[in-house]
DNA sequence: GTCTATAATTCGATAGAC
DNA sequence: GTCTATCGAATTATAGAC
């Protein structure tokens, strides 16, 4: 009994949680209600908070999530930029996590926090794995971050036609060799 | 004194104008509240509602701006990225009415329809007009937005500290051969 | 565990006095 | 032209019945 009560509040714990990130991605943190999370979920409004206390805090957990950079150990030296190009575009398109980060971010310095964190907690650290200048590795990180958050900006935020047209293939192309001179090349 | 009237009131209607342009920088549409406008300007909440009629058509004066993009007529065709990134980051520094529109275009639709009109309308004729691939001009001024929306994203918006700490001459030389690349290069 | 009812704010917008 | 007062709607959050 307790086990099937359990059961439930969990599974409804997590419907919360994907309506949230759906929300939240869509709209940003502002627009997003939990009303219209509740409504998604299936719920009421009351047990959103009754679980998660406040607004503020489902956010925190739906956009809590971890980049999942692989090590790129086996890759090449000169094809890391196409390899995290490859895997950039990948992520933003199976995880909309992402996207809410990015419009929450805008205007929520909460979230902004959380971007800037994962930059020197994730991406940075990826960079020095490879053995390139602790010296110049926070500066090529922001590189590589202006180039792949803003293709994720206009291809998946604000649909700018030219962008969204492009094949995943044709963007890797463009953007892979962009990225790699970042990572290891000199301006 | 009917002139001195209409003085006033248009010192009035431009210190909204100017209040309003601040405040949606920095806070996107939701959050720019018209009380909090009216606040920075001096004046009552009720005037704003008069001057403009409405938080949205007050937006969309606030939005309403020219690139004002030079022809680059004169510059080498080969100094193109070097050219189109210094006027960016200018232009980004001193205007912003450019963060406003970004910040809400992110969760606002017709901010974001703005937004491309702008690419539509300014950066691809531009490109054009330098005699580049009608067939190509989207897909490259698409191309160029990444990294420019990028890295303004990155230096204005989210802040990340290693893009702020760039000097601008940094950040050109950086991003010019890149720029160059996706305006007359290959992939 | 779930939902109804509602408190407490905050906002855009309006009406009308002066 | 300017401001006070307030409406109506929407929001987060809480209290308590079942």
């Amino acid at each position: 009994m307790t086990a099937e009560r359990t059961r439930r509040s969990d599974a409804t714990r997590a419907a919360i949680l994907t309506a949230a990130r759906e929300r939240f991605a869509r709209d940003g943190y502002d627009r997003a209600t939990i009303r219209a999370i509740a409504a998604d979920a299936g719920i009421d409004p009351a047990m959103v908070m009754r679980y998660y206390g406040s607004k503020d805090k489902l956010f925190a957990l739906a956009a809590e999530f971890d980049l999942a950079l692989p090590d790129f150990a086996e890759v090449p030296k000169d094809g890391l930029g196409h390899a995290l190009v490859t895997f950039a575009i990948q992520r933003w398109e199976s995880d909309e996590t992402l996207a809410a980060l990015l419009r929450a971010a805008v205007t929520n310095e909460g979230a902004a926090e959380k971007m800037r964190a994962i930059f020197a907690g994730q991406v940075v650290p990826m960079i020095l794995a490879r053995g390139i200048d602790p010296a110049e590795a926070a500066t090529r990180a922001g590189l590589v971050g202006t180039q792949l958050l803003g293709v994720a900006l206009c291809r998946f935020v604000l649909r700018v036609p030219p962008v969204v047209a492009m094949t995943t293939g044709e963007l890797i192309d463009w953007l892979g060799p962009t990225v790699q001179r970042y990572l290891t090349g000199e301006p």
